[in-house]
RNA sequence: GGAGGCGUCGCAUAGUGGCCUAGUGCGCCCGCCUGCUAAGCGGGUUGGGGUUGAGACCCCUCGCGGGUUCAAAUCCCGCCGCCUCCGCCA
């Protein structure tokens, strides 16, 4: 735990705070539960001396006073005890709470094997493609936003007009197109045994907070104040929430999910960043796949969700490398981050285009989902938190790479063969 | 938006301040009996936390969180969810 804070560039005192509280916790707990025991005790044998001062009462009896004396002497111990059990309940409880607020500021445990540092200490692990020279084509390559234009598929000034900056209609094409794109996102799911879901785009605030979105990511939320409700950034939130609070079952194999859903981010702090186009937007469109289940698979699973990636990544072709992301740069929930980034001809750079992360118990701990003790692993018996995984299928900023990388030297876009039987066109033509 | 009702063990229900250590039925699991099946008999069957070498023991948990009380499933307040009726509206 100590190493992983340190190769995220976090402070590993926490963890000896932590410790220390948790002592304190437990010392705390053992007092109120003795005395608590102590104050039951009492307590019943009050029950029990009114029961037979309330008998003798009515039937009359001859010690009847005698009785009385008694219940109320015993009411009296039991009084004063009560006072005590208050107290050292406070106390336990104020330490719970302790605990748990360290808890909450420490990141999940990175995996083995992530490189160590910040967002320029990624590790490229593969490159898959050769991005297309525009120069020995003889043509200068538009970008996204003027190729979007021209074919009427984009239109910023209008959402600019309507919801602001980083707000845009997508027209016509534009709108097929990214239908076609998710439609084919989500037909791949369902062949790769997802269960497709359209899920809620707003969350109460413990399910944001247990997802792990209100640590790094608070600034990026929208809150809806009149209601308390938070726009989530992903369908990762609600999928995530989806089996909160359940002992769900998983001896059948991982559960499968896969989200569509619009995105809202403020993108707080980026000012100036990526304005022009569909690049860094406030609401986008996104197929997300999420995964539940067991840790042990937790590693195997991160693997075929960046396959899948790949595989849909393939079916646009366009020119992408893989990374592995360091954990400076991996969000207080992820253990480990694979990020596929497309080559972006007018920018020169490749671009993320999708992020699977494995969270292990991070969420699931948070979230209390969790599934029985498999027998077979000789652990013991009970409970246990299950691993949650996610990571994306295809996004509105996929029609960024599309469009520039298929483009051609009169502004029309060939559409890659995989998309055309969802879009019904073979190619994009300028209008007008 | 207004009015009312409800939330108890996997399911169904009992319980309206202390003989509740939450009862009963069904389901499920283990065992017994019975030469099929069925029935019958006995035991077990929420989850979390703590102490412990172990076996075991203790504390919390009646939608969630507060409060009243010596004592709360039961009384009070807030929240969440479900249902019924009325109103309004894409």
């Amino acid at each position: 735990m100590r190493a992983s804070q340190l190769a995220r560039g976090e402070d590993p005192g926490v963890v000896d705070a932590i410790l220390a509280a948790d002592e304190r916790r437990r010392s705390s707990l053992g007092q109120f539960e003795a005395l608590r025991g102590e104050q039951k005790a009492v307590s019943k044998a009050v029950g029990a001396a009114m029961g037979a001062f309330q008998k003798a009462k009515k039937s009359g009896a001859d010690n009847v006073a005698e009785l009385e004396t008694a219940a109320t002497a015993a009411r009296e111990r039991a009084a004063e005890l009560s006072d005590r059990v208050k107290a050292l309940e406070a106390t336990a409880g104020h330490a719970d709470d302790d605990l748990d607020t360290l808890m909450r500021k420490v990141g999940n445990v990175i995996v083995d094997g992530v490189p160590s540092g910040g967002e320029d200490d990624y590790i490229v692990l593969e490159t898959i493609g050769t991005p297309r020279d525009f120069t020995a084509e003889g043509f200068e390559p538009r970008d996204h936003l003027e190729l979007g234009e021209r074919l009427g598929a984009i239109d910023m000034e209008r959402g600019a007009k309507v919801a602001g900056a980083r707000f845009y209609f997508l027209t016509g094409v534009g709108a097929r197109l990214e239908l076609a794109l998710l439609n084919m996102a989500v037909a791949q799911a369902v062949e790769n045994g997802f269960t497709p879901m359209i899920t809620p785009t707003v969350a109460r605030p413990d399910v944001i907070v247990g997802a792990g979105f209100m640590d790094a990511h608070a600034e990026e939320v929208y809150h809806l104040q009149t209601d308390d409700l938070y726009l989530t950034g992903t369908s990762e939130v609600a999928l995530a929430g989806y089996h909160a609070d359940e002992i769900i079952d998983l001896t059948d194999g991982p559960k499968r999910y896969a989200g569509w859903s619009a995105c809202y981010r403020r993108e707080a702090g980026s000012h100036g960043k990526d304005t022009r186009g569909i690049i860094r937007v406030h609401q986008f469109h996104k197929v997300e796949m999420f995964v539940y289940c067991r840790p042990e698979d937790a590693a195997d699973e991160h693997q075929r969700l960046l396959d899948w990636e790949r595989e849909m990544l393939a079916k646009v072709e366009v020119p992408y490398r893989i990374i592995d992301t360091a954990a400076g740069d991996l969000g207080s929930p992820a253990a480990r981050k694979f990020d596929c980034e497309a080559w972006v001809p007018t920018q020169s750079r490749y671009r993320e285009l999708t992020s699977t992360s494995n969270c292990t118990t991070f969420q699931a701990r948070r979230l209390n989902t969790r599934e029985r003790v498999p027998a077979d692993l000789g652990i013991g018996s009970g409970t246990r938190a299950v691993a949650t995984l996610n990571g994306t299928l295809a996004t509105t900023r996929w029609i960024v790479a599309i469009l520039e990388n298929h483009q051609q030297p009169d502004g029309s876009v060939l559409v890659p063969s995989a998309l055309r039987p969802f879009l019904g066109l073979d190619v994009l033509t300028p209008i007008g």
